[in-house]
DNA sequence: TTGTAAGCGTTATCAT
DNA sequence: ATGATAACGCTTACAA
């Protein structure tokens, strides 16, 4: 059973196709008898015009592309719900790539996006993404980006971010002002915007309060790397008193570790994550975290890549800061 | 900047554009001395064939589409990664769409999909989804597709299925052995196999241990389900003993609920949930649940659309169940 | 208001 | 081993 075509459409009724066509784009001139008439016949034979054939002479698919590091934290679904809001209000369809937090990967999505001619991008980097010069080159070749929470600094692109400095200086002070002192930093991907401005948030807190720097470890994002710096504090014995982390999963990994090795949260360590997950009112016990505003995020990088599409070539990259809450919890309580 | 193009390519070359083709699809008979001169050409000229005119012509596009109602409870998320896994390897690329659990929305997602000659479809339904006829029809139309977790019955199509009987009955069983009696069954959408096998393995667990049947009642999937289900019961002064719900989410809201009006886990009610999430072994108590291997689900799913895209036109429907684990945890440990 | 025909970037069929 | 040329299904000047 081969899909029915313009042609068959057109034989069928016996106009010729160009008048089908002007019945599905009705911004020509067409008699609203015949077009009605030829959408009645479509509906009843079941056609709809071939996309793949319209973008290929259009050059444009009414398709965009999103592409994450990953689904498993709460974060990125919640982003891709108001990038789909906002999209299917206009009438996009929203094509969705994971790279799995691996370069190759996300460049191979972006490329399988591009060379179906999504008329525009919206991209959080992978944390091993060293490679910009390629994004770069997308830029001159005018193909719409907006990046959102995962970018790098010095590339001209429309940006959707947070104020990751404001909220870990915040999230630090809390810290400090329930009396905590020595506290630790696990740190994110280095290369990473949003990394760089947690780790200043957190040592601007300590200039601000007179105290001593911070002790920083390098971690990372995930579960594991929380649980592999846990166990390393653990084997040399410098327990740490309070813990800044620099998202909830490795927040999380962490406080799992200690729990499991008898200490206290946060009788003996108090925690604190980033990025509210799914996760945090929920663990034992209940989690201080930095709140996103995780659909506002999706709705406003969609914004931008429409009107970045609509302006195709002229536009003035932007970059929009969002602001958050701190969700203060059981595990950042000072009892004493 | 214009993107280049085969002509472009068989231009610089001097020579012509069906020789370039053969280049890039060696099945022809090509010298190969001047097939690496033009790999190398194009390399260098940054050309890379274009999809959408190979799909147009070929009618095959070595894109699969994935459909699934969400990505907030970790189960899709992990068993994409699954699909993602088998089909890389293959030398596909995975399109990803989310109904948001609306017919509306995965309807226009499969004709998105489908439109754009992906060559095969994974599938799980959304809770609404009451028409099959839809999927019928597009099975008449020789469209692969893999049904995966959320099903209907009478559909000749290939399908990955968990044992949700059996594990419904060990689950409960569980309950009924620890000594709990009057076990509640929070049910999902009842129009899915997935819960009516679990209802089933409920009632049976009654059956084998001469029991009463338990009662049942009418919940749905989300957190909202399991709180508004649990309000309603505080409110009757109905509080069962035990609950057995039809997914972890469901349970924890319902466990939430109970726990803000004072209730103690697994003391006052003991619950069990169903399809593991991130959460079960995170929440406070820790949340007793029947695991299933997501990762293999996808694995499998991807494995039977490969085969059936390859044999297109002849294959047996199959049906593979996968087997799974019942992880008990805190929250249905009976203290007496 | 409608029809004719060129062209989007490929692959496939037939020559050469 | 390579080159012309006709498709694939559609949009869009240009003609009628």
């Amino acid at each position: 059973m081969k899909h029915i075509t313009i042609k068959d459409l057109a034989k069928e009724l016996g106009v010729s196709i160009s008048t089908v066509s002007r019945a599905f784009n009705n911004k020509y001139d067409i008699k609203p008898e015949t077009r009605d008439l030829i959408l009645k016949k479509a509906e009843e034979l079941g056609y709809r015009p071939n996309p793949i054939a319209r973008k290929l002479i259009q050059q444009r698919s009414y398709n965009i592309g999103v592409v994450v590091p990953e689904f498993e934290n709460s974060f990125f679904p919640k982003v891709l719900m108001g990038v789909q809001e906002v999209m299917h209000d206009k009438g996009y369809q929203v094509l969705v790539m994971q790279s799995n937090y691996s370069w190759e990967m996300e460049k191979k999505n972006v490329e399988t996006l591009v060379d179906n001619m999504v008329d525009g991008l919206i991209v959080s980097l992978t944390s091993e993404n060293q490679n910009i010069d390629y994004y770069k080159k997308l830029l001159t070749q005018n193909i719409p980006i907006v990046f959102f929470n995962r970018t790098v600094e010095d590339i001209a692109a429309s940006k959707v971010l947070f104020d990751d400095f404001k909220w870990a200086l915040f999230a630090t002070e809390h810290l400090i002002l329930q009396g905590y002192q020595h506290i630790v930093h696990l740190s994110g991907a280095p290369h990473l915007t949003l990394s760089k401005n947690r780790l200043k948030g957190f040592k601007q807190a300590h200039t601000k309060h007179r105290l001593e720097p911070g002790k920083v470890i390098q971690c990372g994002f995930r579960t594991e790397d929380g649980e592999r710096v846990a166990k390393e504090l653990i084997e040399k014995g410098e327990i740490p008193r309070a813990i800044f982390a620099a998202n909830d999963s490795s927040a999380i990994g962490a406080m799992n570790v200690f729990k499991q090795h008898g200490y206290k949260i946060p009788q003996d360590i108090a925690i604190v994550g980033f990025t509210e997950s799914n996760l945090a009112k929920h663990i034992y016990p209940t989690l201080t975290s930095v709140e996103q505003p995780t659909q506002d995020i999706g709705q406003t990088a969609a914004t931008l890549l429409l009107e970045q599409i609509a302006n195709k070539g002229v536009f003035v990259p932007q970059t929009i800061v969002l602001n958050g809450r701190l969700n203060v919890r059981e595990s950042s309580m000072n009892p004493q």
